[in-house]
DNA sequence: CATGTAGGTACAGTGAGTGAAGTTAATACC
DNA sequence: GGTATTAACTTCACTCACTGTACCTACATG
């Protein structure tokens, strides 16, 4: 958070712009996402949320390309820090371990409002496509990395992809399944792949 | 296709009136699935695709409950047809080697239209997130089959799901990163299986 | 043959999402 | 400092997916 670091871009401080653009965003997530549980998501017009921000209707698709989409209005930054976490590692560290590594920490960025979310999700088939899209760009993310550390082929790529959905879907099945009952999701997903992959989260596919 | 066979429900032969329902629905999906393809999804209207097949276009709503869901006439009846060859199996067989043989015979009925499907799947979000709820609905038969044979308990839902999502990402990697270079499905999903649960396709998640 | 009903139509409406043209105020440029 | 540019936003007009309601008609059934 310090304010005056320079950026890739350019070492200026967010201009007044930015700011406000950023702020409109922010909020029209925010009352979205509180219309959305306190109303319901259908019960909630576009219309509603920019009152609520105080802008047009017309302002909100500016910002969002959905109205499902206003529900994760920080779905890219994740994504980017998981990429992130991902290509950490030590040089020579065993890709699925690394993989491993990059889930757990993954879980703890969890925000409180994110729980809110899972409950409206578990109930509206938009939320739930929204939802499921993030997943495909965690998938891709695994599948290029495990890419870049196997070597391009055309077996390598199909093995990178069947891991990367494999992984997200005991993921995915942890969290909901596995929240139902306050079961923690990375202790169960580690069990899992643990099961699935070799202890510790070796790499049987690689070595063929 | 034997026209007399006794149903479950009455042992006459379909009405008319079945018989025109069930055919209005085929053309409009046939319709649908054509125009999608000539000129594209978005480029195609309901008004269009009911208009071909001779209906109005309330009379598409009556039949699929999105323009999506026409591309999918038939996903329901597969899953039925799915859940049928999964609990087909001998009283005590392995219930994953079970679950491997009903996934490979699925592979068996795919149709020449749903390749077609596949290349505007690709391509349409909305067909994505259809595809995806199907893929879900897999996911669950197969969760409630493991439940079933390893009995109800946190743990098992947990790790039944887990294993669903697992096995459905594998199949969904194959398909799309194995179809585009043409490899055999069955294979590629069968060898990932293999590695992932063991030979053959044995249960190291039930025997604890 | 009378009557219920399934499958369909016509009509009117809601709401998501888009394109285009205009307004305002911050910013860049000289 | 004054002027041109442009980013954020607004207004308006539009398309189209989808829904509720009332109605029609032909098949079905006692």
């Amino acid at each position: 958070m310090e304010p005056v670091a320079p950026s890739k871009k350019a070492d200026r401080q967010p201009t007044s712009r930015e700011q406000q653009r950023l702020e409109t965003r922010r909020s029209l997530a925010e009352h979205a996402i509180r219309l959305f549980s306190e109303q319901g998501y259908y019960e909630t017009t576009v219309e509603e949320i920019a009152a609520a921000a105080g802008v047009s209707a017309r302002t909100f698709f500016l910002h969002f390309p959905t109205k499902a989409a206003a529900a994760f209005p920080d779905h890219d930054a994740r994504v980017q820090d998981f990429i992130t976490r991902l290509h950490a590692g030590a040089p020579h560290t065993n890709p699925l371990s690394q993989l491993r590594s990059a889930l757990d920490t993954g879980f703890e960025g969890e925000s409180p409002s994110r729980l809110v979310r899972y409950r409206l999700l578990s109930e509206v088939p938009e939320l739930r496509d929204e939802d499921a899209r993030t997943d495909r760009d965690y998938e891709k993310a695994i599948a290029a990395y495990l890419i870049l550390h196997w070597g391009e082929s055309i077996e390598t790529e199909v093995r990178a992809n069947a891991i990367a959905n494999a992984v997200i879907g005991v993921v995915r099945a942890t969290l909901s399944a596995g929240g139902a009952y306050g079961i923690d999701p990375r202790a169960a997903t580690a069990e899992i792949l643990w099961r699935m992959f070799g202890s510790p989260f070796d790499d049987p596919l690689h070595s063929v």
